[in-house]
DNA sequence: TTAAAATAATGGACGCTGTTCATTTTATTG
DNA sequence: CAATAAAATGAACAGCGTCCATTATTTTAA
């Protein structure tokens, strides 16, 4: 088995999807470059799709890697908040979005052409930012209302992805909007004490 | 004032507007290509650049256009409801965007380059689906609440914008979501209702 | 030690893209 | 019937993703 360069196929890999994220933060989806990529590292283009096979699988792993920096983020917002958990939640998606926005849109950009699909591990890597919210969710709600947490995290995050969007694409400003995330949380907030209200309303009934 | 052609300016703008609408309809913003729309109607792609300058300014005249297929696609799905019109203007929102898929991510795929801005009559053009939404939240809330209604309204679009993104772009599908719409209906009326309580809760302390 | 096999890396070729602009074609005007 | 003004062209350029025959290198087997 023979091989000629400096890097084992693991770090190529890796040397590859750590420059192209750079890039991607740098000049954002509409203006990425496989090729440019290729030369930054002193590879040609055809060691890129040696090792990555197609631009849409360097693009799925780069979209990938974001999700680990925004679910780290989300984390490391949340730790060691005792008070508002729910505000914290949204202020880390908001603000991942606002430190990242080329990152965070290259997300939404890149769609996998048909029949392409995810491995189980980036599945899996891509799904820990929506688990994090329906735990927050499923303790920000009443024991009885727990049973839809998950369901109801999915909403929210939605909710939340809909005014993080319109802040970062011009729309809200175009609107004359000045406060997106204070929306978003109101929003939340409201849907949270609606969860409360039907289980006080369930509880009223059965007495 | 010699010109060599079957068409106006006018006609030809249109021309190219109208094929170019399409064209994003049947292959999305990633296929879209100016020298196929220029192809298509039998004119060279210096003459597209002609007319309309360049290939933003284009994608945005198609967008402006898309909004206003979108905006009388909602008066008219609104026409006639009498009961719950709220529940029409979701709907109306996702089965356009259901019915559209291509020409509705068109409109948040497409980012103007810097610098770049939309004349007065886009601009307004764009602005009237907001403004549909605005009337319908204004008499959806209670009289003492209607000052409220813009801002709410811009947040409550961006809530629907939110599931409807997740839903067309296959987010929902791999969280295991099978209703979207109900989800953004359901929130829309949440907030709707935290307006309402609002208005109940301020009324009783002045008492 | 040397030949064969296996792997790694290359980069030219292809067909496509947006963009520019000197050139050509045409219609109108004087 | 020129002269003029507008309209339309399409070659040229630089870039892109993709493919793959070719070359370089290392490992293995004889």
């Amino acid at each position: 088995m023979g091989r000629r360069s400096d890097h084992s196929r693991t770090e190529l890999f890796e040397l590859i999807l750590a420059e192209g994220h750079r890039q991607m933060a740098e000049v954002g989806f509409s203006r990425f470059s496989a090729r440019e990529v290729a030369k930054k590292i002193g590879y040609s283009i055809g060691t890129l799709y040696n090792v990555f096979g197609s631009l849409d699988r360097l693009l799925a792993a780069i979209n990938t890697r974001t999700f680990g920096l925004w679910a780290r983020h989300l984390e490391a917002r949340l730790e060691g908040e005792q008070g508002d958990r729910i505000a914290a939640l949204v202020d880390g998606y908001f603000s991942f979005a606002r430190d990242n926005p080329h990152l965070w849109m290259a997300i939404y950009d890149h769609r996998l052409p048909p029949g392409m699909v995810l491995t189980d591990d980036e599945h899996d890597r891509r799904s820990v930012l929506t688990e994090i919210v329906a735990r927050e969710v499923a303790a920000a709600l009443p024991e009885p209302a727990r049973a839809e947490a998950p369901r109801l995290a999915r909403s929210l995050v939605a909710t939340v992805h809909g005014h993080c969007t319109f802040a970062l694409n011009g729309a809200f400003e175009l609107m004359g909007e000045a406060a997106p995330q204070d929306l978003a949380l109101a929003r939340v907030r409201e849907s949270l004490a609606a969860a409360d209200q039907a289980v006080v309303a369930t509880a009223l009934k059965k007495v």
